[in-house]
Order: structure tokens, then C-alpha cells, then sequence
DNA sequence: AGCGCGAAGATTGTCAGACAATCTGACATT
DNA sequence: AATGTCAGATTGTCTGACAATCTTCGCGCT
């Protein structure tokens, strides 16, 4: 009995997804933005979702109530919930608490386990092998984002990753608005390997600049194509 | 006419709740939480909030979903939402957090406007004056933890200042369940205008060495206070 | 003709009541 | 002792309804 113990749990890779409905209509509903079917500022009706997904009103409200929560989308008094419409200003913000949350996570590098580096090794090996692999742009966003993340790993911070996860979200949403747009902003996609480099130099100042110069860079090209719209 | 205009607007003053029924019953809910009313981990039962405040029991369920939302609260399954239980490990990366938070502020002041700067004097103000006047031990907590995030508003970041008010509203959470014990510890709260003064000098690295002890300090008297109960 | 104004329709905010699914704990069974 | 079963409690979800508010459109007035 106590052996039973000290072993992993004996079943611990089993996961069951504990799908509520409103959790499913919002996972619905986050898709359909995030694939671009619904434009920032499209109005979500609630009878409408309601009777479109076969669920009664109420579960609809709750879920959305969750999208206002996480920032997809915004609710006016007595005026409903639509999708959030990115400003330019927002992206700027976004990508300034960005630079501070994963310059703190370059800046532990030094001090992180080696499981967090190997980890921003994966997530950027995960990136390039989508692009060689020629996959959708929406899946090569996934990667992109999800090695910066990463970065902000490196910190071991529980929150300060769910913080950038929140601002992942609002960056996906601009991106959503000018899928159509910019396909090719993956072409100077390996430089993250670069920075990845300097980190293994412990040359942390320079990787802290890289990561400036890059954030800077990604804010233009975002803006940018949002003013185009 | 035009006059008019370029004065402070007319009734700058005037502020309307635009309180929803939601609204009230999560604003209630959580001055029971902050208020040590509802210890940690204590059911919030739907039908017993709504007959209590005289709502139906779906406003009680949205306001229970914002709460949760906040990290005010969880919500397991089939079991409910009970109000949040904070752990030594949360109260450590909370603190570890708001560092990185703080910090940026911290070396935001160089480059800060002089209204935000003049924002941190005000908050150290009020909360010295509140100490002065003997203020109630929560009010002590508004105030301090007010000059806290007057630090992060020192980066100019929206984003980041809202980051930080959830940190906030955690450690609130977690000084809810130690109010009786320690009520004290703004003895050396002056400390704080320390941390100012250095940063009018310009010594940037000495109010952040200054920052980290503060935090650090800060750290291990909540975390003993709540292994206590 | 242009413009304010009121009525109809649409949508949200909130409520009441109901039912199935699930959890909890006690009890019976093997 | 472990397992199966049942009653009570609580949540998750649905249906239907109504008042408050917003939007729109047509109407009458200047």
C-alpha cells in the first residue's frame, strides 16, 4: 500500500475533459474569433448563439460573460456584448507589458531550472518545424506566441505567465483582423533562434536588447496593418 | 459657449452607478470577503446568496462567475464556488510578481510624466495621513496597497497598473484571513517615503535594492501570519 | 423639404419555476 | 473491509416570461 504511494500516481497521464456547456460555447465562440469568421465589433446576440448552438440563453449568457472576462470581447449596459475591437493604442500597450514581463523572464534566464530552458528550447524547435513545414498561418501564430510565452517561463512564475497568456489573447485578436492582410510575417522568423543564442552566452544585456528591438518591431508591423483596415 | 469647454467639465464631479443587479451582488460579495466575513474556503451557496438579497438565483450564478473570474473565488464542478483559500505558495508568487511589476515602475521614473510621479506622492501622502489619523486597519491596507500600484503607474501602462491591481486584489485576499493577528504592521510604514527619496535622487538600483527588501520583508510576515491559522 | 417626436420592434436584464445530473454521506450487502 | 445502493442537497441547464431600454422608422410640424 504505501509503495502504491511513493510511485507516480498509477494513473496520471489520464486526463477527462470536464466540458461544461458553458465552457463549451465559449471554446466555440473564442474559435470563431479567433479564425476571423466574426469581425472586432460584430454584436453577439444572445438568442441568436442561443438558437444557433442548440442551448438556451442563459448557459449563452454565462459564456459570454466569461469572453468580457478574458477580453475578447465587451459589454455596454443594456447595449449587449461584442467583439472586441483592437486599437492601436491597445497593441502599443500590449506589446510594452510584454517587453516587461519577458525581459523579466530573459533576465532569469541565469537563474532558471534547466526543465524552463528546455522549454523555451522546445516551444522555439515547435515554431521553426511549422514553418518548414509550411503549416496555416494561424498555427504558426500559435507557435510564435506560444515561445514567447515561454520566455516569461523562465521567471517560474505561475501568474506572471497567466499575465502574458491574457495579453497572447488580446494580441491573437488584432492578428484575427489582419489575417488576410499580412501572411508573410514569418519570413525573418528564425531570428528567435538568434536570441535563443545569446541567452546560451549568458550575453543576458544583449538578449534583453534583442528582445526590444524585436518587440518594437512586431509593434509597428501589427499597428500598422491595423490602420490599413 | 466655448468657455464652457476649456473649463473643468461642468459636472466633472458627478459620478452615477451604473450598478447592474450582478454588479451589486459581486460588489456585496466581495466587501463580505475583504470585510473577513466569509472566511476562506467558505461555500457560497447559490439559493441561500439569492434568498439572502432577495435576487434570483441566475444573477447570484453571473455575479459568482465574475468573482471567480477575479480569482476572488473557485469553482469545482458540481460542487459550487467557494470563496478562494490563499496558499504560502501563491502569497510567494504573488510577491515575486509584483517585483517584476514594481521593478519596471521603479525604473520607469527617469522617463515618467510629472503627473505620475506626482501620483506616487499623493498615495504616500494619503497613506501617511491615514496612519497619522490612526485609520482602520483595513483603510491602512487600501492606502498602502494604493501606493503600491501608484508605482507601477509609473510605467504608463494600463495593461500593467491592471495586472497589478489583481495581484492586489489576491494579497487582499489573503490579509482578510490574517487581519486579527497582525495588525501592527504598519509600524514601519514610513519606510516608504524612503523608497521616494531615492528615487528623487536618481538612485534608480537603490530604490530597487530598496523595493526588493521591502517586498521580501513583506513576503515572509504574510506567509508566517497565515501558516498560523 | 427638413427636423424633431412618438410608437413599434428588438434586445437585454432579471425573474420564477422546473428538472436532470452529480455529489455527499449513511446504510445495507457481500 | 470493500462495495453497492439510496435519500437529500446542490449545481447545471432549460423553458417561459416580463419590464426596461435601445433602435428604427414613419409621421406630423415648421
Amino acid at each position: 500500500m504505501g509503495q502504491a504511494r511513493t510511485e507516480q500516481l498509477p494513473f496520471g497521464t489520464l486526463h477527462l475533459e470536464h466540458a461544461s456547456t458553458v465552457d463549451r460555447v465559449a471554446e466555440e465562440l473564442r474559435r470563431a474569433i479567433f479564425e476571423g469568421e466574426l469581425e472586432s465589433g460584430t454584436p453577439l446576440r444572445e438568442v441568436a448563439i442561443a438558437a444557433s448552438l442548440g442551448v438556451s440563453r442563459p448557459t449563452v449568457r454565462e459564456a459570454l460573460t466569461v469572453l468580457v472576462g478574458e477580453g475578447l470581447a465587451t459589454r455596454e449596459p443594456n447595449r449587449g456584448v461584442a467583439v472586441a475591437t483592437p486599437e492601436a493604442d491597445s497593441v502599443r500597450d500590449v506589446c510594452a507589458a510584454r517587453l516587461v514581463l519577458e525581459g523579466a523572464g530573459v533576465r532569469s534566464w541565469p537563474t532558471a531550472s534547466d526543465e524552463q530552458r528546455a522549454r523555451v528550447h522546445s516551444t522555439l524547435g515547435e515554431y521553426i518545424s511549422a514553418i518548414d513545414a509550411n503549416a496555416s498561418y494561424q498555427e504558426l501564430n500559435e507557435r510564435h506566441l506560444a515561445f514567447h510565452v515561454s520566455l516569461v517561463g523562465l521567471t517560474g512564475s505561475p501568474r506572471l505567465v497567466a499575465m502574458q497568456e491574457n495579453l497572447v489573447v488580446e494580441l491573437k485578436l488584432a492578428l484575427a483582423q489582419v489575417d488576410r492582410i499580412r501572411r508573410n510575417a514569418h519570413d525573418q522568423a528564425r531570428s528567435h533562434a538568434a536570441l535563443v543564442r545569446l541567452l546560451e552566452e549568458d550575453d543576458i544585456d544583449g538578449a534583453h536588447a534583442f528582445l526590444v528591438q524585436h518587440l518594437a518591431d512586431a509593434e509597428v508591423q501589427i499597428v500598422e496593418a491595423l490602420d490599413l483596415t
